[in-house]
DNA sequence: CCAATATATCGTTGTAAAAGGATATATAAA
DNA sequence: TTTATATATCCTTTTACAACGATATATTGG
């Protein structure tokens, strides 16, 4: 039940919702996942953890990046199961549409450079 | 978006999976959901509502009592998919299945001839 | 070692959600 | 019309969660 309960609850706001699926486009990393979301930074790395917790996202650290990427789905048959779902869920939200668009303009060293 | 965060939400809480579950079993009034779950009746009926609202479970009144079955999905297609997964996810689950077991022995009349 | 930087964690604040008691509503029976 | 009863709503309290700034951690480059 717990493991059920917390994959519901990962689902259960518009911003991980969002950043699921922006990762079904590509492997993102924080501070790129910030920009879209245009949230705190601390704000999205909890975020990331509520859904690396619940079995929905990966990561893989690379010197100073963290990548983050969509689960397998090995952790959790929920989450396997809502991972396959949200491919093809909400593909015609408002929402999802206006960050997935931002998607191609945003990369980790164009974040650089603009500081 | 808003439609699926309900949705998510709904299944967010042990209570109100246990109703649903549990209407997967059998039409229920919320008499004897609230003795099943072990909760105030304003707390049953709140859940309750919370389904009802995210379109995953519907009612019918009779008389004086309110009748809760599992809903046919056709106001959300997210909802629809969760209800078709909830079938087969946590059915060997330690509290649903304790909540499950004590079904056969709650019905509206018993609850009635106690008080 | 020191400086810079990407990310994680901590502390705080405001808001939402769960709980139950008390009350309101609606229907049935007398 | 009065009484009883099943359910919904209101009110209040406690707990959980989202947000952000500040700080800590870890890695890279000088």
């Amino acid at each position: 039940m717990k493991e059920f309960i917390k994959v519901m609850k990962a689902l259960s706001d518009p911003a991980r919702v969002k950043i699921l699926k922006m990762l079904q486009h590509k492997t993102m990393c924080v501070c790129e996942i910030q920009t879209a979301l245009d949230k705190a930074q601390s704000t999205t790395s909890k975020h990331l953890k509520i859904l690396e917790d619940a079995g929905l996202i990966a990561f893989q650290k690379d010197g100073l990046w963290v990548n983050y990427k969509v689960s397998d789905g090995s952790q959790s048959p929920f989450a396997a199961s809502l991972i396959g779902n949200m491919r093809h869920w909400l593909n015609d939200d408002p929402e999802i549409k206006k960050v997935a668009g931002r998607l191609p303009g945003i990369n980790r060293n164009d974040i650089l450079n603009k500081n």
